[in-house]
DNA sequence: TTTTATTATGTTATTTTATAACGTTGCAAA
DNA sequence: TTTGCAACGTTATAAAATAACATAATAAAA
């Protein structure tokens, strides 16, 4: 959160009191949530709840990496690395929900780059999900 | 659609009718194309067309590595190499929309495995997707 | 061959996810 | 002080996916 605030100051972003809420709920959550599940939480603290309050705010987080967007479960989550994320990666536990952010240490996706070297294309953005299961989930099925 | 048909019969998979003409318009497309559009097609030839016919015509062709499912686009294509296909990795143009199929040599991702090792992560499954321009999209913004 | 189990289909309805559109507000620069 | 712009609030709708349940076709067992 302090990393985010540092980043918005540095940058001239303007981290309005839905945004900050909306950071302040994936923060809590230690798994990612829907739209629709943040915007249950929002209610809770008598924000207004629209759909397009939740993704007006998603929309700020993700663009500027305070928050990503995992595909393959349409949910969000907060970085766990707000002051210098590039090419994120995650690690999405199917048993208990739980999503680990790996450091990005170069490029997640080697081969892949390797691949679009071969054929002229030019990466801008990297989607890397695995699905798997948690060191405590391992063998719970 | 050969190599479709071939590992069908070794493996005992029905071919229905309606699986059949889902991966056909798969193939016919060289983009991905969302469940709704593909049940535009199948209206256009006679199929049954309502959401679970090609959800489930999907959910068939896509367990069995005939086709897969592009999750940043929430779109399908066919599988480009259905004789052996194992961990794809996708190259989406983000201006024509083409999306090229790399094949799956090794892990796509090792940096990813690495982490995951190190953290006692079992991985099931990777989605990886490059977003950018193909060959000859770069430039033309 | 009939019975039984399984797998696939057809259809209605609903849920979940996401965006379009438009007017209003608040703030900052000219 | 007005002009411009970014953010907000709200209504409505679009787009993607699935639940549920009845029917039909198929394969396996008796």
């Amino acid at each position: 959160m302090a990393a985010t605030e540092a980043t918005c100051a540095a940058q001239g972003l303007q981290l309005t009191a839905t945004r900050r809420r909306v950071l302040e709920i994936l923060l809590e959550e230690h798994r990612p949530l829907g739209a629709y599940g943040i915007l249950e939480r929002l209610r809770e603290f008598g924000h207004p709840s629209q759909p397009p309050v939740a993704y007006r705010a998603l929309e700020f987080l993700t663009t500027h990496g305070f928050a990503h967007k995992i595909a393959s479960l349409n949910a969000f989550v907060a970085c766990a690395n707000p002051a210098g994320c590039e090419r994120p990666a995650f690690l999405i536990c199917t048993n208990c929900e739980k999503v680990a952010e790996t450091a990005a240490v170069a490029s997640a996706a080697p081969g892949v780059a390797d691949a679009a070297r071969s054929i002229g294309f030019a990466i801008k953005k990297e989607v890397v999900e695995a699905q798997g299961q948690c060191s405590s989930c391992v063998g719970n099925t």
